[in-house]
This record gives structure tokens, sequence and C-alpha cells, in this order.
DNA sequence: CATTTAAGTTCTTTTTTAGAACTTATTATT
DNA sequence: AATAATAAGTTCTAAAAAAGAACTTAAATG
């Protein structure tokens, strides 16, 4: 299978994992998140090369994830912004986030990245839970079901 | 920077990117949830190159997302089973379907993959919500907070 | 006038991936 | 008994992608 034919397939993993499937795109995400919006950020900050970066970038403009916003009118420069597409990516971090704290950090030798609710004020973690008894859904308690 | 560096960086995206960040390794657990357990299956279904699977199988092995299981003397055949480190990263597979699902999905061309919660018996979606009070947690609402 | 800033672009080298054929040990079929 | 099939890889070559460094452009700054 060629890697753009993913982008077509009907399973939604397949189609989102052509956009961030790959080495660099959920770390330039990651990184929108704590509000890196300038390419030269992003670049210093991941270490990516800037060709890589700018290819990144563009694929993320076309899928509607970064918008591009005027910040400077001479010479033009554009900050990339999440759009309501890209920062509903955000349960996607927290759950690899919450995976990598928990089950890919052995003898604790890692910080522990948690979140603050801040509607409730409580420092939290992550659960994915069902939309009607809100119990914790997990992988052996549910069942994958076309609709 | 270089790749194996993710691995042992202090961001647990990062590291858990260092394992999964690729074009092929989150299709490769998405069938072994969907009880995918042989080479040739994997490699069939998945339509990647023999090479890589056993790259990746191996890389999975190693990191006991997956544990080889024998299930045949003469000759030695072994099959690959999700650990419970490799069942708990069943929430990053509900959140990227669930983002592909409602947000990668223009003109609702593609189907939609919901989820059953075998306990309360209801057709579901995976919903990102706080340990304490429940409710949804969103990046707008959220804050990263190093432990 | 020389430097700096920001956002790329271009170039060469190295690494990864794709694709197809081959191997090995055993079981099933003609 | 010889031939084909099954399963899980391994070994090749060619193609694509990524790394790394230097270059470009346009304006602002010292």
């Amino acid at each position: 299978m060629k890697w753009h034919e993913l982008g077509e397939m009907s399973c939604p993993i397949a189609r989102s994992l052509s956009i961030f499937g790959d080495r660099w795109t959920l770390l330039i995400i990651r990184n929108a998140f704590l509000r890196t919006r300038r390419f030269d950020d992003f670049q210093k900050q991941l270490g990516i090369t800037r060709h890589l970066l700018t290819e990144r970038l563009n694929r993320l403009v076309d899928n509607k994830i970064f918008e591009k916003v005027l910040y400077q009118e001479a010479p033009k420069r554009y900050e990339y912004k999440l759009t309501e597409k890209g920062l509903a990516l955000y349960p996607i971090i927290m759950a690899v986030t919450t995976w990598g704290n928990y089950w890919h950090n052995e003898d604790n030798k890692y910080p522990v990245l948690e979140y603050m609710h801040k509607d409730c004020g409580y420092k939290t973690k992550a659960l994915m839970s069902c939309e009607h008894c809100h119990k914790e859904l997990t992988a052996k308690n549910t069942l994958p079901y076309l609709y």
C-alpha cells in the first residue's frame, strides 16, 4: 500500500494517520498547543529540518488543522494557528500523554505531565469515558461498532 | 534531532512517538485490537512489506506492547498478542477514531466507526473526561501541568 | 554599510521504505 | 514419493523520504 492511499480509506484511523502518522507532525501539534505559532520557533524547539517543517506545515494547512494568520505586512509573515479542527486533536494528545506517563515510564524515570481541569480546579488524569454512563472505556469493555 | 533520541526525552508524547509515531505501527496495533495475531495476517491485511512488518513487530515486542506466544511446536511459531501495556493504548485508538470520524470526514463521505460500551449497552462516543468531575476535557478548559 | 530576523528554498548525503524473490521447516495433496 | 502449500521470516535492488548545511529574499536595526 502506498502512503497517500491511506487518506482515502474508509477507516477513520487510517485517514487520520495519513495526516499525522509520521515522525514529526504530532510533535508540531504538541508545540502548537503550548502556544508556538511561528516557523522559526517550531524549528528551534523541535530540531526538525527547515525543509521538512515547511512540508509538514503545508500539509497541516491543507488539511485545515492550522490556518495561516498574517502578523506582519512587509515582508508578509504568517503565524500557524490551530483551527477548531486542530484544537479537536487535544484528546489524542492527552491520550498519548497519559499512556506515556503511566505505561512507558519505567521506574518513573521521567516526569509525569498531568492536566489541570480549569472548570473544577483539580489536577486530573484524562480518562476515556462513555458519553452515556460516564464510566471509563477500555479495550475490554468496548466493542467497535460500524455505524 | 535524530529519531532514536526521542525515546529518551522527558516529554511523554515524544517518548510514546518514538515507539508508534511512524507510518505503520498504529495500524498494526489497530488490527491487533481487531484480533489479528499472526505475521501473515498482519501482512495481508495491511499491505505492509514483510521486511518492515518484521522490524515493527520486533520493536513492539522489545517495548512490551506485544508478547510472543508459542502456538505451534514444529516449526516453532509465535503469535503477537497485546500485553496489558499494549491494551492500554486503546484510548489513543479511540481518540484517533473519534477525531477521524467527526473532524476528518468531509460531507460524511466515510462511514463512522463508533464504540459499544458493553457495560451499559449503549453505542457511545469516546469522550476525554476529568477523573474528578467527569466533565469533558478540551484544549480550552485544560492546562498541562508538570508534576 | 554590515548585521540581524524570519521564512523559506536548494543542494548533497544518508536513512527508510517499497517491492519482489528467496529460505526453511513442516504438513497436505496428487 | 514427489509436489505444492503454509507460515514466518530474510535478502536483495530501486525508489522515496529525511538529515544537515548553505543559500535566498526583504525589510529592520545598529
